[in-house]
DNA sequence: ACACGATCTTTACATCGTCAAGATTTGGCC
DNA sequence: GGCCAAATCTTGACGATGTAAAGATCGTGT
């Protein structure tokens, strides 16, 4: 194994045959292809084309096609975190309840701004058999930051409880729940549909902070 | 068209050539398939194969392989509908929470004893570019259910408000959400893996509860 | 009775994921 | 500096899939 950096380089110059950092390329290529043509667009050879590889290139950086997505779901959770934090900051931090706020807020929002990127985050084929280290990875970085800030609020005393696990599924849930019911077009059709998505975001928000206040468990 | 009560007696006994009654066949075929091999593998030919019939003949009752999975997932909406009905009756019907929480505790049953089922109701590519009739309906018969139960729990006092429908999203959301995040195996690497998803579940519906009783909204 | 339409099969094609074999480049070692 | 093994990329191939066209078979109305 050779090292990455050293070579860098002198490889940028010369794309003819080896590319350099196809890897990269790769999980670049699979953002754009999936944010122009949709999920089911997103095939291997849709994203080696992308990249102006031959089909089969992909396969001396991923074992398989759901390697790839993986790795492509891994970066749309790090893009994701990085939009909670814009949402979050310029918040002060002094108000744990503004941060949950600032979290469902910018759940929600992402879903909607990257609807593909936030479907293919959560496909079960790349969930089994066993996870890619990298999206888990991921999803754990992206899972701790509501962890802390409901540990926050727990510290202060603006939410009462000492296990931040369920108050945290239960706000994860929620957001999750009607990003995917939005996305899905699930609302669409009913009398939730005629509501602004935004105002119902924010309604639902007050409702997660509603039943975080109160804690039935223990 | 011709008057599939009047020939069934009389096609069933010749299952040749002329199947009788395939597009029911086809779907029970598909919730068969979905079961044992999961969604991965819920392909057009296999669900044809499983039938017992040629990889076209699906295209005589549905128009594409998306139709056919629509028609799938309707199927399991109202086998989910039907579900919930069962956790519902036995229930005194005088104490709407008492509904609500029947509902919670059956949606996330539901999805925890069918997984790929469930799954399989909220694929995107059945949701675009229109919605199959058939699964829109089964939808709506479902979410009917719910609206139904928040305008009780409104009109006997239990909670407040006129409008049912950001209570009925928030409801819908939280445990859609819990259900998904848990079947994609999104807990299973967190702490909140480390908590069962029945106990869980009626935590987060008692959450539920808690946000419905506040009214932050109006 | 018979023709027509509905239903099912067969055949074919483009695309997909994946593998094997060959071509090309790179880095380490003498 | 030059060679060799390894890493990287391409080409070709295979089976499976969704879908369309054409042919075979059955049911039904006139």
């Amino acid at each position: 194994m050779y090292d990455k950096g050293t070579m860098s380089t002198s490889k940028r110059r010369k794309l003819a045959y080896h590319h350099g950092d196809l890897e990269r390329a790769l999980i670049d290529s699979g953002l754009a292809v999936v944010k122009r043509s949709g999920i089911e667009a997103l095939s291997l050879r849709a994203v080696a084309r992308q990249a102006k590889v031959s089909h089969s290139a992909p396969y001396h950086h991923f074992s398989s096609k759901a390697e790839l997505l993986a790795a492509v779901a891994a970066a749309g959770f790090d893009r994701m975190v990085e939009g909670i934090r814009q949402q979050t900051t310029g918040i002060g931090l002094d108000d744990p309840l503004e941060g949950l706020r600032a979290i469902g807020r910018g759940y929600v929002m992402f879903a909607v701004c990257h609807p593909s990127v936030f479907r293919l985050m959560f496909r079960p084929e790349l969930t089994r058999p066993s996870k890619h280290p990298r999206l888990l990875a991921a999803e754990t970085r992206a899972f701790r930051t509501l962890l802390e800030t409901i540990v926050g609020a727990q510290q202060s005393g603006a939410i009462v409880g000492q296990d931040p696990r369920p108050p945290a599924a239960f706000a994860w849930s929620t957001v999750h729940g009607l990003a995917m019911l939005h996305l899905d077009g699930v609302f669409a059709e009913t009398p939730v549909g005629q509501i602004d998505i935004q105002i119902l975001a924010s309604q639902i928000n007050e409702s997660i902070i509603s039943g975080l206040k109160a804690h039935p468990w223990q």
